[in-house]
DNA sequence: TAGATTGTTAATCGATTAACAATC
DNA sequence: TAGATTGTTAATCGATTAACAATC
């Protein structure tokens, strides 16, 4: 298959365009033209057909594209039709925020394991999931399979944890912790930088105020 | 003041390089070349001066970049020498781990007020602010000087919510919420999209798993 | 068939990288 | 002064938009 890689700006949103596909769906809608969607949307029809393409013609000439045959397609591409399980190290306010977050299990990622070093939190139950300690995490990955480790503890034991993950054959990481991993090139890092976000908010922020004091 | 529109993808950057200074910073590190941090960055030494260089010279030929002056100016730039008060909607399981993270009052955004419409909540005590209910949120907004509102609530309460929020003097949204708010333009929005990250994460991990079939 | 809309190529725009003169 | 490194211009690269032939 000549499956070549395609550019990050595509990837960041495709999630988007599944997320529309999604509420046509609700809605009702049955075919959509990349106009149509692009009004919606707010990008350009080109953008549309342009992003699509990467992945194989998915619409029809004088049709347009048909909502649920696309939305199925993207759910594809995005690996949603299979089943990901999920463990979270550190089972502070975040980690159980997302231990205790229903939908992503409706889009295939499950939770299936949460660990932390505290042992105060030992055996305590979110939502079916008894709270394990670190320890037991390397024989855990033996006896289980996981694909998927959210980091949400502090950036102080990142790295180490997550050579352990990595270790143990974890492949994907959803790093919360407020630093960069280093790890070899074929475990996928996901970054959720909360503060950064925060900070281009407030960059923003300022910017309008600045302008409006010329 | 010539204040021209910086590009997103500089502004996107500008939290990474601030984050990197102060770990320098903590290190007792007194100076650093473009050449240096580009290294520790995994960038391109050009883009940092290219980037930084849209705000200013703040470096010296021959000698490079003074680390706590750099840290400082990008500080100012993102808004960071400054308090922002920030509510938050939505005390569920995130709005809480939101209400709870201790180093945002660090970098200057202060949690002033959690609401809520579930009245079993109502009273909860989360770091000295009670949560209120969402009735209470028009007056509140009257009496207290607040910027930024984080939506932590399902989507289906989220635009109506906005609304409120931006008809009662709110100008930034911090959304957490699985749809794109329609605001005024003068209102900004930050959107966290945990669920999009997750998919983008899904998607590398069955890029890679394709490849290696091939 | 005629009208609509895609898939795709070509043109444009913007962002990144390279190069180097300015200067500390 | 000589060496180092910035600030900035020019070259390259990639992504977005426009245009249109293909085709349903």
């Amino acid at each position: 298959m000549d499956e070549k890689c395609i550019s990050k700006a595509v990837i960041r949103r495709l999630p988007r365009y599944y997320r529309y596909l999604g509420e046509l769906l609700e809605d009702g809608v049955e075919r959509i033209s990349s106009n149509e969607l692009s009004t919606k949307m707010r990008v350009t029809a080109s953008q549309i057909r342009q992003d699509l393409n990467n992945f194989g013609g998915f619409g029809q000439q004088g049709y347009g594209y048909n909502v649920q045959y696309l939305y199925t397609e993207i759910g594809k591409i995005l690996g949603l039709d299979r089943t990901h399980n999920m463990i979270i190290i550190g089972a502070g306010n975040l980690g159980q925020a997302l231990a205790n977050y229903v939908q992503f299990e409706k889009r295939g990622f499950k939770v299936v394991g949460i660990f932390d070093v505290n042992p105060v939190l030992k055996g305590i139950s979110i939502r079916g999931n008894e709270i394990l300690m670190m320890d037991e995490l390397p024989q855990y990955l033996k006896d289980n399979d996981v694909q998927i480790a959210a980091l949400t503890l502090p950036k102080n034991n990142a790295e180490e944890t997550a050579n352990l993950l990595v270790e143990n054959g974890i492949k994907a990481i959803w790093n919360f912790a407020h630093l960069d991993l280093e790890v070899p090139e074929d475990v996928i890092v996901e970054n959720v930088h909360l503060s950064e976000s925060l900070m281009r908010l407030s960059y923003n922020l300022n910017c309008y105020v600045t302008e409006h004091k010329k």
